[in-house]
RNA sequence: GGUGUCGUGGCCGAGUGGCUAGGCAGAGGUCUGCAACACCUCGUACAGCGGUUCGAAUCCGCUCGACACCUCCA
């Protein structure tokens, strides 16, 4: 059977032109996407993991389409300046400090918690998930490069590039459409004191102080490699000088990517990116995520609940669904309310996917699946449309009932499709964990004691002793376990 | 101040020059011992003001508002 991908032609919004272009990977079949990791000195909150979900989802939809791809997400353990003065220190540094550890350990420790994140949310990991630190000889190799080519410069013990020399023959500016030209007129006169040519130059080695911990030794002395550093050299070494998608948080279109292009550029003298990605922030009282400014929420505190914004707690698959309500490149603004509108919506969805398991072919089919399918493609081939997709799985869980009640039919080969076709959107694709799925199936004496109570339930129904039937009802549903009486008998479901 | 994005029904959130997503909430109904669950049916919204057009919420201009980036942040 031939790859999906010769059949669907895949769009995608690409930053750099501002359009959605058809993909077309540089070697036919392959797929090679980098994404900006977190920099971890503190716990991950929401807004990092929607972006990293959100490139989980297009990881998943190209891997569904047939390709093979090598998804690269760095982690980034050194080199983040505090601030653009000369204090030389990073946040890591500055965390193991405070925390009277290691700087490694808290690098490991938060690197931890970012795994155990990620993995309830139900991302998979990437195919190679390098490190700053273990890429120093790397970065080194690719400032002597840049300095060679002459768009660096050595200033006591610190390499910084050099914008302006760089803009003569190249075009600094071009992703995030900003005019070199105005930047210098919009400058603010701060760091007077600074090393820098001119206030647009960034580091790519900085010297340690004598109280820095961080420090590796180089040509230049003792440093550490500055911040927009790691992508390039961890990119190029992994996917190439040129490769496919680059994708990562749209506040990190200025200046991170920015200037890994123009490192790119000046060191190999190519392009480096085909598609560039950028996946839009997570709100929360209609202002951006963030841990600086402490307008954030811990992931875990969704599962618990334990946060003055939310009013219980919820399974990471309906955090996950909500956010796939929404398209990757749009505003999300996070709210309880919001999050219980999706909980129902999850478990709508997850209820007809259950049921769709059990139903049986008619010799014919009394309408065209084919359509269906054909629409939830279009959807996720319009630059990855997870809300478009989502709507046609509804349109999906009407035709679910319709069938269960006989008023629709399909055929054995269209149920069958059916059945593949909903099961890759939604737990391959979208990957909405099942949790009412995984909740029975290890739970065979749960069932069995849930039998023998709705069998006496029952019992007690048909004698009218309806005190008895509805306090094992109520208490059931106490337990987050619904009753449900049908016309052939009393089934329920087990919500978390 | 500069650059960019956006402003959609009670809420969330797609999309688009004419065929008017979807979810939640709400209303009515079927089912039920009463319920819950489930299912069926129902809402003609697109910031304001001009303009282009046979026709605009969708294109253009202006106004107002929001957000993001310009400084570490996904």
């Amino acid at each position: 059977m031939s790859p999906l991908y010769q059949k669907q032609h895949l769009q995608i919004y690409n930053s750099l032109s501002g359009t959605k272009e058809v993909f077309k990977p540089l070697l036919e079949g392959n797929v090679g996407m980098y994404v900006c990791g977190p920099t971890v000195y503190s716990n991950v909150h929401l807004g990092n993991v929607r972006t990293f979900m959100s490139f989980d989802m297009a990881f998943r939809y190209l891997k569904h389409l047939g390709y093979k791809v090598r998804y690269v997400r760095n982690i980034t353990d050194a080199g983040h300046l505090e601030d653009d003065a000369d204090q030389g220190e990073d946040k890591i540094a500055k965390k193991a400090r405070l925390e009277q550890i290691e700087p490694m350990e808290v690098v490991q420790q938060y690197t931890i918690d970012f795994h155990n994140i990620l993995q309830k949310f139900n991302c998979l990991p990437p195919s190679i998930e390098p490190t700053a630190t273990g890429h120093i000889i790397e970065q080194i190799e690719i400032v002597k490069e840049i300095i060679e080519n002459g768009f660096a410069y050595e200033k006591n013990g610190s390499v910084y590039f050099d914008v302006l020399k760089f803009n003569e023959s190249h075009d600094y500016g071009r992703l995030s459409g900003r005019k070199l030209e105005d930047m210098i007129a919009n400058t603010r006169e701060l760091a007077a004191q600074s090393e820098k040519k001119n206030p647009q130059d960034f580091a790519l080695w900085k010297k340690a102080e004598p109280q820095h911990i961080m420090r590796w030794p180089s040509p230049w002395g003792e440093g550490f490699p500055g911040w927009h550093l790691e992508c390039t050299t961890m990119s190029t070494k992994y996917l190439g000088e040129q490769f496919d998608i680059h994708g990562g948080g749209m506040d990190l279109k200025f200046p991170h990517h920015e200037c890994e292009i123009a490192q790119s550029e000046a060191s190999c003298g190519k392009n480096p990116v085909n598609y560039w990605m950028h996946a839009n922030m997570l709100t929360l009282n209609g202002k951006k995520m963030s841990k600086s400014t402490g307008n954030y929420i811990n992931p875990g505190q969704i599962f618990t609940g334990e946060n003055e914004f939310l009013s219980k707690g919820y399974v990471p698959g309906v955090a996950r669904f909500f956010i796939m309500q929404a398209h990757y490149r749009s505003v999300l603004d996070f709210s309880d309310e919001a999050l219980q509108a999706s909980e129902k919506g999850f478990y709508r969805l997850m209820e007809a996917v259950h049921v769709l398991k059990g139903l049986e072919a008619s010799s014919t089919s009394s309408f065209s699946i084919q359509e269906w399918i054909d629409s939830c493609y279009a959807a996720m081939n319009d630059d990855f449309n997870s809300p478009i997709l989502i709507a046609q799985l509804f349109e999906a869980v009407k035709y679910i009932h319709q069938l269960k009640e006989g008023k629709e039919k399909l055929s054995a080969e269209d149920l069958e499709v059916f059945k593949n076709t909903i099961n890759a959107f939604v737990f391959d694709v979208l990957a909405l964990e099942d949790s009412t799925a995984s909740a029975d199936a290890n739970t065979d004496k749960l069932s069995g004691a849930l039998d023998l109570l709705i069998k006496l339930r029952t019992e007690a129904r048909a004698n009218k002793d309806f005190s008895t039937s509805d306090q094992i009802r109520d208490a059931l549903l106490e337990m987050g376990i619904q009753l449900k009486d049908g016309r052939e008998g009393t089934t329920y479901s087990i919500n978390q």
